[in-house]
DNA sequence: ATAGTTCCGGAACTTTTCGTATCGGAAAGG
DNA sequence: CCTTTCCGATACGAAAAGTTCCGGAACTAT
């Protein structure tokens, strides 16, 4: 009953193959996008079998999920002594990671899966999202101890307006995004030094 | 050599299957998503053959981007007397639309095409963002006429940080919509008054 | 009325792609 | 040496996109 054969026996996986396949996905994204990726293509480009694409993913779909988030963890921006110089840094760091065509694709093909697969919401959630929302906390907090902002600010309606603002900037309304991080960050400022919970008459004051 | 014969000969066609098509697609996307829909089953739920359906869409695409946008336009609402009024109800109606499964998978799963295919993007830029953009800019103007504003903000940063939010907050974070009006309405607004050029240091004053 | 045109639902067909299976051979451990 | 798992290559069945034909219906022009 001793759990010991852990090391598994058998000739183990070649790590040059599991390079091949990712960066064949990635290429094959930025070019064809998701519907028009298919797996004898990624097998070609990759110069593997199909065997060992299917030993290692199931299905199309958790491919392109494995391909898509290697190692994409967007860092926070170091403190750059303000809330707007760390606001500015971190919208540039967005348009960045963005700006990739096989990210950007990767991204906007997979959330039209996921409104029909809760199974890969949840996974996007903890992979994708989570990280970035306590990433932008981690901002904030540091403008709160810096004397910027009074409190802590709605994180949630934060994260959701900065990363959709760039979002719809690149994808939807389709700008240049060369100058979208000053401006962005100037208006996320703005409203976040003056988010007092009632404007102009101070009702209460301690 | 009069070119007369402007109406069509012939059969006309069925207006009720078209509707028929519209109402198949619109579900089937909100069942299966984008690439999980099939012709076939556009065919068999409408009830129509599938030579009904090629007579009036070529592709898979075209008919989805028709279904998808058929009456869709986003009405500016009423005046409410004030910006903060005004945009909560904006937000409102943007939830409302996104909302709708059948329009939300449609608009995620369309986004991810139009990385790879320019004319398709262009199309959906005419459509869909430029009139919603000018609506945003009706509301601002109303704002400025108002007083409420000095000067006209940035309409494209506001276009994009609006509708941004509500999709990031609707299908990335995917939390419950019920409160985000006002919350986002308040942000926005916050950041709009003090839109000014250079916060306290004023250099120019007439 | 009748001929010509276009539409209708249904069904067969071709091509493409997903996912699985099989093959001979190679690399590891027992 | 033997078992196991990997490798690239290839073949296969199922599913689906897109095309094309059918018999029949509806509409226009003559």
């Amino acid at each position: 009953m001793v759990e010991r054969a852990r090391q598994p026996i058998g000739r183990p996986r070649d790590s040059r193959v599991d390079e091949a396949i990712t960066r064949a996905v990635r290429e094959l994204l930025a070019e064809v996008g998701y519907t028009g990726l298919t797996m004898d293509a990624v097998a070609a480009r990759a110069g593997v079998g199909k065997a060992a694409i299917y030993r290692r993913y199931a299905t199309k779909q958790e491919m392109v999920f494995a391909a898509a988030i290697h190692g994409e963890t967007l860092e926070v921006p170091p403190d750059s002594g303000s809330l707007l110089g760390d606001l500015t840094a971190l919208a540039r760091v967005i348009v960045g990671h963005l700006s990739n065509p096989a990210a950007s694709g990767t991204l906007l093909s997979l959330l039209g899966e996921i409104t029909t697969d809760p199974a890969l919401a949840e996974r996007f959630t903890r992979t994708f999202v989570e990280p970035e929302r306590a990433g932008n906390a981690e901002l904030l907090e540091r403008a709160v101890r810096r004397g910027e902002l009074e409190r802590m600010p709605d994180v949630d309606l934060f994260h959701a307006v900065f990363g959709g603002a760039v979002l719809s900037w690149l994808f939807i309304s389709r700008h240049d995004p060369h100058d979208l991080p000053e401006r962005l960050a100037r208006f996320a400022c703005a409203a976040l030094r003056s988010a007092e919970p009632h404007p102009p008459t101070a009702e209460r004051r301690t």
